[in-house]
DNA sequence: CGGGATATTGATTGATTTCAATGTGAGTGG
DNA sequence: CCACTCACATTGAAATCAATCAATATCCCG
């Protein structure tokens, strides 16, 4: 466990790279990161912040992986969520972050200040409704994620991420996986050995397909769904 | 599984119940209830409201104890949180509630429409700032809970849940747990077999003390917070 | 063509579940 | 007041699933 933290971290977010786009929101928070936002890159591996620290800043994943973790004291780490691109993230906590953000790929933010943000959802009720509506949104997944790891086999846990993955990805039937079998793994409260296994067993059963470690085909999805209970 | 919900549903809300108190919201939020609720008594395992209904109410808790819990299609149950008095509930899903709210002991309510809330916060910035306070706190716990299910042994996980009783108990050895085994083997992900044996553990462990099966002192608070991790 | 990280597979152990029986306590009615 | 009962809790034995320990295998990347 606590891998390599390669800390090629990148510039931080800095005044003055602020592009001096004068236009003002129109479309809601959606277009905040566009006229606010500051593009930031993220090398692979590199912390976008840490469990603590003061949460000043809201993301946007542009493209690329983020993911959102905790780290117990033995070192056993639990993947909160994996942010895709469009996915807003950095909400968690008002004063301080209380996960800690890392790219699992090279990835492309944008960055709005959480008090402009704030101001602006005071002046702009549709602001505020989408603030809301990614709380919501945030605390949903929480409970699916809940759900998932509460009481479900090996097999329904990687059947429900496999779901959720092609769904995100707004794929139908096959996906690219950016993130390891590790970070599955501690997505899933799972070793990498399950992991592996379990999707070995899926591909026997023809329920999946493995062209490459991290494309899976999803040939049976039905059988998946009704592994997702 | 599936328990009896013996269905003696109390007295839904109902216009015609509020009290004539005509004096304006003074303290934001936490008066709205005292201003605009109306009370409600829930028997002992009646529900409050179930997974899929509209979500027209906000509730507070008076006293009394509620479970809120989703249900696997094998009748595997999640409970997803615990409300003890003073907790405010039902803010779970924008349109429909994700998840059903049962009554785990006698308990009184007061409840509010929804509408009336958001309403309030629209002109009170105050109230919007409560209720915003308030999913964040069920984000907090949400995620609390997931690092609980994630990768946490049995003694973990009690360790966790009897210092999170405590503490929310405002006590600072002794609870009394409102709940049964069930209900707490499905908050956390244990069966009834195995937060038996792990309490008697930690009893021979001197860790705990059990008075009686509801009545826990935690006699090494020290040892339980080392679980904790 | 290495070489290191990542992934798969195998063998074994171990914690928790499952199946099963017994114990306990609160409420009820005789 | 006691016996009875029903729900809930504890305890035991066996089975099971995932973790752990360990050995390859594969895939990138330079």
């Amino acid at each position: 466990m606590l891998k390599q933290t390669i800390e090629v971290r990148s510039t931080r977010p800095s005044a003055g790279l602020r592009p001096p786009v004068p236009a003002p929101a129109r479309h809601a928070l959606a277009d905040s990161f566009a006229v606010m936002g500051a593009p930031l890159n993220v090398a692979r591996n590199a912390e976008i912040y840490g469990e603590g620290e003061p949460a000043e800043y809201v993301y946007k994943v542009i493209s690329g992986v983020v993911r959102t973790y905790k780290l117990l004291s033995d070192g056993r780490r639990q993947i909160s969520a994996f942010l895709l691109p469009g996915d807003v993230f950095g909400l968690d906590g008002a004063e301080e972050h209380r996960f800690t953000a890392e790219a699992i790929a090279d990835t492309t933010l944008v960055f709005v200040r959480r008090s402009a943000l704030t101001a602006l959802a005071a002046r702009d009720g549709e602001v505020a409704n989408d603030l809301w509506r990614m709380a919501a949104a945030d605390l949903r997944r929480a409970h699916e994620h809940m759900l998932l790891l509460g009481r479900k086999s090996a097999q329904e846990r990687i059947a429900a991420f496999l779901l959720e993955m092609v769904e995100r990805a707004e794929e139908t039937d096959t996906v690219d996986l950016p993130m390891s079998r590790l970070d599955i793994a501690d997505y899933l409260g799972l070793t990498i050995e399950t992991v592996s296994r379990t999707l070995t067993l899926l591909e026997n059963a023809a329920t999946i397909e493995l062209p490459s470690t991290r494309r899976i085909r999803l040939a049976n999805k039905a059988a998946l769904s009704r592994l997702n209970a």
